[in-house]
RNA sequence: GGCCCCGUAGCCUAGCCUGGAUAGGGCGUCGGCCUUCUAAGCCGAAGGUCGGGGGUUCGAAUCCCCCCGGGGCCGCCA
């Protein structure tokens, strides 16, 4: 049992509900309870009196000594016994695993083929990495899936453009780069001859009605975008269990909007501009008439998200789908999500919703060009971290590689979802402080000493000053996982990490371990601060590095 | 107009769900620390009306209401 959750069990059961301990402030104790001013009301008394009667009730072993200051009940542990009570799981390459149970759908990444993959796609991509990760770490199925946008009217431009500007040459170099610039020229092309506008529409439809060739071209253009999609994956660590397209829920999306009308939870829309589309109605929800079936009986993003949740409920059996999307389609998801439920979909169904990520002086338009490639910040971070690298000696590919991505998906990852970020090309070029590199440096300081310990045995000795704080950011790390799995918000772990790197340095810095009298501990320490922040930087789909 | 998200030092940000002690960090600025396990680190200084107002409470950055500012969505696009 975690040090932490025992206590808190134990000031619950006095206080008589479940309450939360906190961290008090320099000196005062180890962990605090505000018991008094709970229970004052309750039993008529001053806060300090009711504190300390609770006061009375704390006995237990890990408790060394509990004081009582205004309403505040603080203890203090003992410290052989909070150490004891970690010591075998904090070096344990399974630290922090849960027992889950459930099965989760994560739908992230999902880019659109054809156009490269945006820093909004790679948003989602890391944190569905992250949280997949997370999730399966804490016992979960996770499955995680990619649901390609590969269905839009964007075709028809695309193969207007193809036919008439394709350089076949500049394709087989760089495929997405290609498909952008013959997007691109289309819709410069399309602002001086409107008529190519209406050429796209008409080849949009031959592309529904199943046209050879313009099948055939959508599927090249497929297959080039995720081999282009795949390169990004690969540096990243990322891996679907199951990558579907749009397309293939075409006509399970018309058999189930057809189904809604019949049970009227769907209508014809009988006038104005979209006159003759089904339409689900949600007008009681507040939520519109958003359309399912088009006019022309074609389907529309809602009625195959719809068909592809079906899909999923059914394939997976999951007790959760779980959609990583830009908060930008949250109406889109409240109306999926109660459709769905209208259908009788009982499963839970929730929308991890990140905000925009800016790029810092650019206006991002896939049309106009204004795009920024994946591949070129991740190639930034790593050309940085090798001139770093190379000025102390310590270089290899590999770790550059490690470190410069890690720097890019840390980034990405410390940050409250649901916020906007910016990106800032110097901020992914700045390694010092809350960075990837901070967490891995500290990480790659206990890996140097543990090289050098060899065989050194470890042996415990009562912590004191940096070595405490560290032993009791330690065992905080069960508790960080459960919170990250419980809210989808992988942040909170990386905030961790800073913190107990942070906390590593302070030590390394005022600290000797290797011959050391205490080294029996602190060699223990560095164990456990390694094999928290190897677990931890695995779990955000960073890469530890050997050295840097 | 309706709905959603955000607002914490010059800049970025944690804490908000689950109310509790002098609001934690980072960047930048200024000043220090490498004969000892890598200075991508450490130590110190300056920097705050937690957007504003009201309410609830013994206690509000945190909960409720109103307002202001920024962003997003409301399409037979995704």
């Amino acid at each position: 049992m975690n040090p932490y959750k025992e206590v808190e069990r134990l000031a619950s059961s006095v206080a008589g509900r479940d309450i939360r301990g906190s961290f008090p402030p320099e000196g005062k104790g180890d962990y605090a309870f505000p018991l008094g001013f709970l229970l004052a009301r309750e039993f008529g008394k001053k806060p300090e009196e009711a504190a300390r009667e609770a006061a009375e009730k704390l006995r237990h072993p890990l408790l060394a000594e509990v004081k009582v200051e205004g309403g505040y009940v603080n203890v203090f542990f003992d410290r052989d016994e909070f150490l004891k009570s970690v010591w075998e799981e904090a070096v344990d390459p399974n630290y922090g695993r849960g027992e889950g149970g459930k099965a989760f759908v994560i739908d992230y990444s999902s880019p659109n083929i054809a156009k490269p993959m945006h820093v909004g796609h790679l948003r989602s991509t890391i944190l569905g990495e992250a949280v997949k990760r997370i999730l399966s770490w804490r016992g979960h199925r996770a499955i995680g899936l990619n649901y390609l946008g590969d269905i839009g009217t964007q075709f028809g431009a695309l193969i207007v453009a193809f036919k008439r500007w394709v350089d076949e040459e500049r394709l087989r170099k760089d495929p997405i780069k290609e498909l952008l610039r013959i997007y691109v020229k289309f819709h410069e092309e399309a602002e001086r001859d409107p008529s190519l506008e209406e050429e796209a529409r008409k080849e949009f439809e031959k592309l529904e009605r199943g046209d050879p060739e313009n099948v055939a071209l959508w599927k090249r253009f497929r297959e080039l975008s995720l081999e282009g999609f795949e390169r990004i994956y690969r540096r990243l660590g990322v891996s679907f269990d199951v990558v579907v397209g749009e397309s293939d829920f075409v006509e399970e999306a018309r058999k189930v909007s057809r189904e809604l009308l019949e049970k009227g939870m769907a209508k014809i829309w009988e006038e104005g501009d979209k006159k003759g589309a089904i339409v689900a109605d949600l007008e009681g929800e507040g939520l519109n008439h958003p359309v399912l079936l088009k006019s022309d009986g074609t389907t529309i993003y809602l009625s195959r998200d719809l068909a592809s949740l079906l899909w999923r409920v059914r394939e997976f059996n999951p007790d959760v789908l779980l959609y990583v999307v830009a908060i930008e389609q949250n109406l889109h998801f409240r109306q999926l999500f109660t459709v769905a439920k209208k259908l009788g979909v009982d499963r839970e169904l929730v929308h991890l919703a990140f905000g925009m990520v800016h790029v810092e002086g650019m206006r991002l338009s896939t049309r106009r060009g204004q795009v920024v490639f994946l591949e070129d910040i991740l190639d930034t971070a790593v050309n940085h971290v090798r001139e770093e690298m190379m000025k102390r000696g310590t270089y290899s590919a590999e770790d550059a590689e490690r470190v410069g991505v890690s720097s890019v998906v840390f980034w990405m990852l410390k940050a409250e979802p649901k916020k906007d970020v910016t990106f800032r090309w110097k901020d992914v070029t700045s390694f010092t402080g809350e960075s990837g590199p901070y967490v891995q440096y500290a990480y790659v300081r206990a890996k140097n000493i543990l090289r050098k310990a060899g065989e050194a045995n470890t042996s415990p000795l009562t912590p004191e000053g940096e070595e405490w704080e560290i032993v009791k950011k330690v065992a905080l790390f069960p508790l960080v996982l459960e919170e990250v799995e419980k809210k989808y918000t992988p942040h909170l772990l990386a905030r961790y990490l800073l913190d107990l790197s942070s906390a590593f340095h302070h030590f390394y810095d005022h600290n000797r371990v290797l011959g050391d009298p205490r080294e029996p501990l602190r060699l223990w320490i560095v164990k456990a601060v390694k094999n928290v922040l190897e677990i931890g930087q695995e779990l955000l789909a960073m890469k530890p590095p050997e050295r840097m």
